[in-house]
DNA sequence: ACCTGAACACCGTTCAAGT
DNA sequence: ACCTGAACACCGTTCAAGT
């Protein structure tokens, strides 16, 4: 009835399903499903079944590419730090020429265009309860960034950029901002702050333009 | 063979399960056994089954106290905001006196006091994947403290407190600030940056502190 | 090599039946 | 009034068997 099976189209892994998946990329295929499924549910109503299913598969066969549902969201969580790293590298190279707070403000802006852009990778990289942090590549990528940004404090003191304080503190300090602003963002917290007005990425880049004009010499 | 039950201690439900429960406070001994499940095993470890036979009570009794698990760890939430709520007034009242900028300052630190010395009822208020924030008392207590902030803020304004900058902002980057720090520090970020010398509590104040003397005039 | 489909021990939730 | 215990439709995970 189905001998002559066309394998989907290379890498465009999210139509609709297609009775017979064999073959074909089914990690990433798995993967994109995953980011939908908590797209349209939430990251709670995500299970394993459910993502085989969009998928067309049996509810055993996501165990021969992930070998538990925690490696699954790991992995979406691994995909969504790398784009996360490409966008702050974009940031950074367009920002190369200039000095150390504002090389600071650039990658700041280039983790809140990712948030606020991909809302769903920020909640997954965010949900440790049910991702491996530690035992997986996020860690290392995380640290990666901490160091970036502790360094950029640390040359802006140096380089007479900061009013006052210690440059550890203000490091700490934007991180904790960052993470926060996009956390109330996404929890839909801003229209209580009266944040409507304008748009929210426009909203959060204020707010942190604003603590850094606040550190500032 | 147990005619003569004794009921157990009027308030204090947190023994050993007992055998036979029937009346005493079930719905108290379910919000405390959660609590412990969730410090023991963490959030999505939690489940309904298995806290009703912490209890010693059978899988389908909990939903005579709570239409559903999310009601329950709702239950739990709106507790844990009780307490954060006390906490906060008890600093403003020793505070009572001092400037707008100060008795911000105390709100901050009754928030840390709160979050670092229960991380779990913090962070079950914080996971809102899981609890129903808008449809119970959380979103109106949530709205009092943030309320309280932006007042303070401006007052600080008029009072000529601050150095620059919109009022609104700065409150709302406290409140970022905050809660960042919070989540940092329980999904134990402090060791990268280096701020295990002092104890967390301090260390959070330190930054806060430090945050304030960057708005202040 | 990769997937199916049955199986196991769990879950949340409901509901008749017991006390 | 409050709880039990069986039942239902789910879940994560494993594993023999198929292609």
């Amino acid at each position: 009835m189905c001998s002559s099976r066309i394998p989907p189209a290379e890498t465009s892994v999210g139509e609709q399903p297609g009775r017979r998946y064999h073959h074909g990329n089914l990690r990433q295929a798995l993967l994109e499903a995953t980011v939908r499924l908590i797209e349209a549910q939430g990251i709670d109503q995500v299970s394993v079944r459910a993502v085989a299913k969009m998928v067309g598969v049996s509810p055993g066969a996501p165990f021969r590419h992930f070998p538990s549902k925690t490696a699954l969201l790991t992995a979406v969580a691994e995909q969504a730090m790398d784009r996360l790293k490409e966008e702050i590298d974009k940031a950074l190279a367009a920002a190369a020429g200039e000095n150390a707070l504002m090389r600071y403000r650039a990658l700041g802006i280039g983790f809140f265009t990712w948030a606020l852009g991909n809302p769903v990778h920020f909640q997954v990289i965010s949900t440790r309860a049910v991702i491996d942090f530690e035992g997986s590549s996020l860690k290392a990528r995380n640290d990666e960034i901490r160091a970036v940004m502790a360094g950029m404090m640390r040359d802006a003191q140096a380089e007479g950029l900061l009013r006052q304080g210690d440059p550890v503190r203000h490091a700490v300090a934007g991180r904790a901002l960052g993470y926060g602003l996009a956390r109330m963002y996404i929890d839909g917290q801003f229209p209580s702050w009266d944040l409507e007005n304008l748009n929210p990425l426009q909203e959060v880049i204020g707010i942190f333009d604003q603590f850094i004009a606040s550190i500032a010499a």
